[in-house]
DNA sequence: TAGTGGTCTAGACCACTAG
DNA sequence: TAGTGGTCTAGACCACTAT
């Protein structure tokens, strides 16, 4: 047998699986490089296909592997930091930050959103759509809500709706003074619009960075954004750019 | 057909039945409640069993259900909040931190870790374990990476190992003069030892919480904190303990 | 022991990408 | 059009929990 036997407590295939492929990776391959297909391996490691599967998923969880329908499986690059922390005690769309503005339109926000806002529930809200491209690959989609109370000015402004009326709110909201804000992080799955943003399937892991602004004792903006969790670790700096070295971590078990 | 027909682009089965299940558990069931088991449910919906586990899997990620062999799925409560930057400019073990240590050895880390300590690759460093328990539930396993040459001290101290030698070097820690942090979180997966400790499977997602701690211009110690992502929300609070409502959120599509 | 979720198989077909 | 990963099926057996 090529599987050890005494194993007091049976491991399962997939996770052994796993980890062959782990360190398979570690020595045997480099970054970019194209795996064997997925019925190759299979029966090389003479398992059913959907195991092989089983493995190749927890690898593409990790940030090991990328899939692409159609074309293979990758070796993946080590994750790229992704500074979160450095907005803070701003607000949105300030000088220097990460996001381009996509367009922004009026809508009824979902009820949790409007809970936190503090709206009644059929209020519609602004919401501003926002990317974060990184070493030109999207990493992030963030829907902005914002009551029009907190940008009671923008009656002036002609932009419907657009890049240009994002713009514009953006730039009203400078004007509150930001009394704090609130950080929450968490697991999450790609919603079918994120998804299509992040160039990635329904359901894909992201992490979901919730952030609220506080102006005037309120609440007066709340960004809900998606950060594609293969291949983006967030980083919280206090001190600056110190770079953590990626390449090592990876093989931290 | 049950199916919609006009479909452009067809919705995976298995997204769609996500879709279904996640507004049944919004209306129809309570927290705690105990779900059909998969067979039933399966049939129940017409599709074969692997395909709702599909679905059931994206919901437990989301942190909507809780799975358990011997007993079955239950509505899981919201996530609950766990604060991570309340810790920020302390060392690890300062009065009031939330961890409880467990123990503490000598051992060669892993070559990343290493690396970022500043170490030689097969010099011992003190590994300290500490797990972290909110509500009587085990929410994070920790491990704390503190070279030798940040606790001179320690030769004078008697305990070898154990909970007693592991809160001697966290006190001897506290000597050091913090210089600030630097913290990064990500998505893994649970490695078998962490898993056990967090009552979950091996490669459960977890979220990784990496901090260094600088001291002496250098990296004097490193956690590498393990939390479970189906129950956890990270939060990093410039605020205080202002409350963000879990209930509501959870709508949030 | 009965019932649950977890693992695994051996197929089939589909959607997508690239030559 | 050929080859890839993504979805789906209908089974089987195993590990675990409660009774």
């Amino acid at each position: 047998m090529g599987t050890t036997q005494l194993d007091t407590v049976p491991e399962p295939k997939y996770w052994h699986l796993r980890t062959v492929l782990s360190e398979a990776l570690d020595s045997e391959f480099s970054v970019g490089e194209i795996l064997p297909n997925e019925r190759d391996l299979a029966a090389r490691f003479g398992v059913a296909r959907a195991t092989l599967r089983q493995a190749l998923e927890q690898l593409e969880l990790e940030g090991r592997l990328q899939r692409r329908r159609g074309v293979g499986t990758t070796v993946a690059p080590p994750r790229m930091g992704v500074a979160v922390e450095s907005e803070q005690h701003a607000w949105p769309g300030a000088f220097g930050d990460a996001w381009q503005p996509i367009d922004c339109t009026a809508a009824v926000p979902p009820t949790a959103v409007a809970d936190i806002l503090e709206t009644v529930h059929d209020e519609q809200v602004l919401t501003v759509r926002r990317s974060r491209v990184t070493h030109g690959q999207p990493v992030a989609a963030e829907l902005l809500y914002i009551p029009a109370s907190s940008v009671p000015e923008l009656s002036g402004i002609d932009a419907p709706s657009g890049v240009a009326r994002a713009r514009a709110v953006l730039r009203e909201l400078q004007r509150l003074e930001l009394e704090g804000q609130d950080r929450a992080v968490e697991l999450g799955s790609a919603r079918a619009e994120d998804a299509k943003e992040l160039d990635r399937l329904p359901g894909a892991p992201v992490l979901v960075v919730t952030t609220r602004f506080l102006a005037q004792g309120h609440t007066a903006a709340l960004s809900v954004a998606t950060y594609r969790a293969d291949t983006c670790r967030l980083t919280f700096g206090d001190t600056g750019g110190v770079e953590i070295h990626h390449d090592a971590e990876r093989r931290a078990s």
